[in-house]
DNA sequence: TATGGGGCTTCCCGTGACTGGAAGGTCAAG
DNA sequence: CTTGACCTTCCAGTCACGGGAAGCCCCATA
């Protein structure tokens, strides 16, 4: 398999194909002609990369489940470690997330949004809110 | 006012500030020594900065909600479409992040978190979900 | 056999918004 | 005079790629 078809059933670009053999995460073969060569194992490595990476793991982290994954004698905590501190970080940054969508609502509400000067979106983001 | 003092009102980092200039922010004047000279403007201009970086507007954001900060002659439409905008983006992250909360936390649920290798969190990134 | 058009390769630069660190100038206190 | 805190510039690195150039390779068609 040439890299646009394991690309194509992988569903990742064939660019980040390539940098993921870069940094080490997979090593395809190669044919006589240079060419990378995918198998069926590469395959199922990429697929597995893009639905980690689809739920939000660093690459570091791909790297480590990758390697848990091809451990047999894994502990399941270990995983469900990894992937708590995951879901905590994505927690926290939903919350943060809600926290200017408040904000930033409360100022869009407020604001006539017509051809006035008078603004309390500026005028929030100006004052300290200390007053 | 130096940069460090600058720096502590505005409650930013004076690498940021130095950055800030860098990109045309903001052009504090110069001492003689060449030391950056911030007064009050500036301060108050980082400090609008902050709390718009605070709620998540890009750069390019800033520069453009300072441009209408600084027209007397602004709509407030304007403003409202940008943060409008940028509140639309904040929206759809959220969602994306709770997708892979609800997918994560699931995954997470289901595993043992004990010494045993089977793994539901790894058994869910290699499957292709088509079963 | 020429040629055209894909596909493949490597290499380098750019992204956003900083952050860290090195090398060196300046200033106030002791 | 020295020490140490502060300031300056410049360069490199972060994260996870994406764009694009320059140059092979391969196959089909005329």
């Amino acid at each position: 398999m040439n890299i646009k078809e394991v690309a194509a059933r992988a569903g990742l670009p064939a660019k980040t194909i390539r940098y993921y053999e870069e940094i080490g995460l997979i090593r395809p073969a190669r044919s006589e002609n240079g060419y990378r060569s995918f198998g069926a194992a590469d395959l199922h490595k990429l697929a597995f990369i893009g639905r980690a990476r689809g739920l939000g793991f660093t690459i570091e982290d791909c790297r480590a489940l990758l390697a848990l994954y091809e451990d047999r004698e894994r502990a399941s905590a270990d995983v469900k470690a990894l992937a708590g501190a995951h879901l905590t970080r994505i927690e926290a940054k939903i919350a943060e997330l809600q926290a200017m969508k408040r904000t930033l609502a409360g100022l869009v509400a407020a604001c006539a949004g017509d051809d006035r000067p008078d603004c309390p979106i500026l005028s929030g983001l100006s004052e300290s809110g200390c007053d």
